[in-house]
DNA sequence: GTCTATATAGCGATAGAC
DNA sequence: GTCTATCGCTATATAGAC
């Protein structure tokens, strides 16, 4: 899809928006606000978006990008268990941006399941796309439980992520990430032996 | 504090701004959608509380309500560790409910921390309720590492919430209750000789 | 493509009769 | 205490000049 508009504005509106539903929630901040923040005429929002909700659906799309950045980033590691504890470290490293908005990711997608239906899907993709890959490593690391095991690493980042938030504590979040490295270096590495052909199987 | 008005409608307002918040968030559901499903004529609502903000506060109280009792109902059992694992299964019992409106309580948390800072404090303390409640329990098993075994615990039941209602997947949420079963159940009792005095000392 | 001006609707909150 | 009527504001969205 290519778009032949003067080119900036459609991306300003949209990190604007992703910056601002960051901080205040899905529903609070308005097109005008948003419209400001990018620097963008407030009428001239409807020429890129003709409703709000498409405005928020390019956000999740955004994020999607963030993600998947973030994972490519990570997959230049050799090892699939430094890759996954290198992902919980993400959460770590940014523990301060945690406590004062919540995981980014997290906070948009269960806010966006509650009030906005028809983006459901496309916010649960957000949280597969975290899955999946960990998924990939778990498995690469011989776990044939892989799916259970990426499910129980993302579960405890993001938990960690909304008490961390609500307590205001970025320790917490700090202590959480730790407890998982350790716990991701506790799993080992089941039947060494065949690992790199586990990936092939089921 | 005391009433003098006809009893029933205050409460009635609270229990309805619960419901339509825990099913589509802190800032969706408007004064007058709330008070028709109170049955209650809009402008009234003014009588029980100055600004929409109030009626939120009082919903967060209500919510606090329903966590002690929760909380004391689980102290009917006699050990700890089968109090703990009670705990943990209330949300295994509700997964269809956390599924359609995600964990009623981290929800309601994480969105009043972010969009109404006064009510933050507050929403704080309802975690705190099941955090400080969840510590006595580890204590008395003798776990000098109490608070943290107990945001582990209450992480993984958020975390696994978050993963459940943006999947739309209940056996995720029962999934993981019953790992955190297992893990209640691996970490024992330390110091089983003393743990009854392990209450006591710090 | 961009902007101003505005239509339309619904919000939170108030005033005042009963 | 309760209700009706309504104020004042601001939201999303549109129309049309440039």
């Amino acid at each position: 899809m290519v778009w032949i508009t003067r080119p900036g504005k459609r991306e300003r509106l949209v990190a604007a928006a992703a910056e601002l539903v960051d901080r205040h929630g899905v529903e609070s901040p308005t097109l005008a606000q948003i419209a400001q923040a990018a620097n963008v005429s407030p009428g001239n929002v409807y020429y890129y978006f003709k409703t709000r909700e498409e405005l928020l659906a390019a956000l999740v799309e955004h994020r999607r990008g963030e993600v998947r950045a973030l994972l490519s980033g990570l997959d230049r590691r050799r090892d699939p268990r430094a890759r996954l504890k290198e992902l919980a470290e993400t959460w770590a490293a940014s523990a301060d941006e945690v406590v004062e908005h919540g995981c980014t990711i997290g906070c948009l997608a269960s806010q966006l399941t509650k009030t906005h239906a028809c983006l459901a899907p496309s916010a649960a993709g957000l949280i597969e796309e975290l899955l999946d890959w960990s998924e990939t490593q778990f498995r690469q690391l011989g776990h044939p439980d892989a799916r259970a095991l990426a499910t129980t690493l993302l579960g405890g980042i993001q938990g960690a992520a909304i008490l961390a938030s609500v307590l205001q504590d970025p320790d917490l979040m700090r202590r959480e990430v730790r407890r998982l490295d350790r716990w991701i270096d506790d799993l080992g590495s089941v039947d060494s032996r065949s690992s790199s052909l586990r990936v092939l199987d089921h």
